[in-house]
DNA sequence: AACATAAATGCGAATAATTCGCAATTGGGT
DNA sequence: ACCCAATTGCGAATTATTCGCATTTATGTT
């Protein structure tokens, strides 16, 4: 998480009691979680997660997923994604490599791993 | 494209005008697109288009990342995803050994990797 | 080849997700 | 402690996605 806040701050933005609110939060989850829930969980006003959030993600300092029809994010900290079950939604961590350096044309490189499968307790 | 459709029939579905016309855009499109843009561009009734989309997410006959707001779509044909610039939004294609068998205590994979970076005409 | 019928479509209306506008508040420098 | 641009919270607006239902259409059967 600090390197989240450092990030922030180096942006030239400020540290405001919600957004540091919000990065805790985050910083506690081991799932991807949408804004609504953040906003139910810490009670910040759901606009100010919206865009917190989006500033999180333009500075990279989250990872966005679509599950469902809505977005969820988590701390882009360590290398490392979530595998989900389709049945339960019960996720788990999956560490990675980042590939961060260069990939054919690209630089500054982001990506984000959604992966799906089905759980041992949804295995019939 | 073949694919996707035997699989759609083989799930006991129709294969219908609208979903054919949508199968076939989808294959021939180079980045992940939205419900949105499908419906612009084949005339298909927009609540159909996500009817569509949905179901070949659940069949997975398709992949879903998020862009902005929107889900974009992509066929799950030959293993491979996308990298996407985040100033122009300009994508090349990535091959990838897809992981399919098991993962931890997961099994019948699926996997997103949403790519992004800067790509060399907005590298300055 | 026409028929029956469950599944799918198209349309309009509803709901959910996300963003906007603006007055009031606040973090970070001086 | 003071200033001021950045940010918040609220309500209203948009945008994305889904629903309900009458009509149409694939597909199996004669």
């Amino acid at each position: 998480m600090e390197k989240a806040i450092e990030k922030l701050i180096r942006s030239g933005r400020k540290l405001t009691r919600p957004r540091l609110a919000i990065l805790k939060f985050l910083s506690h989850q081991h799932a991807p979680i949408s804004a609504q829930t953040i906003h139910d969980k810490t009670g910040i006003d759901l606009a100010s997660v919206y865009r917190t959030l989006k500033l999180s993600e333009e500075l990279r300092l989250a990872n966005v997923e679509a599950m469902g029809n809505e977005k969820r994010y988590c701390l882009a900290a360590e290398p490392h994604h979530h595998i989900t079950c389709r049945k339960c939604g019960h996720s788990e961590t999956v560490r990675c490599n980042h590939v961060t350096e260069g990939l054919g044309n690209f630089t500054d490189i982001s990506h984000q791993l959604t992966i799906t499968g089905i759980c041992d307790k949804c295995r019939k």
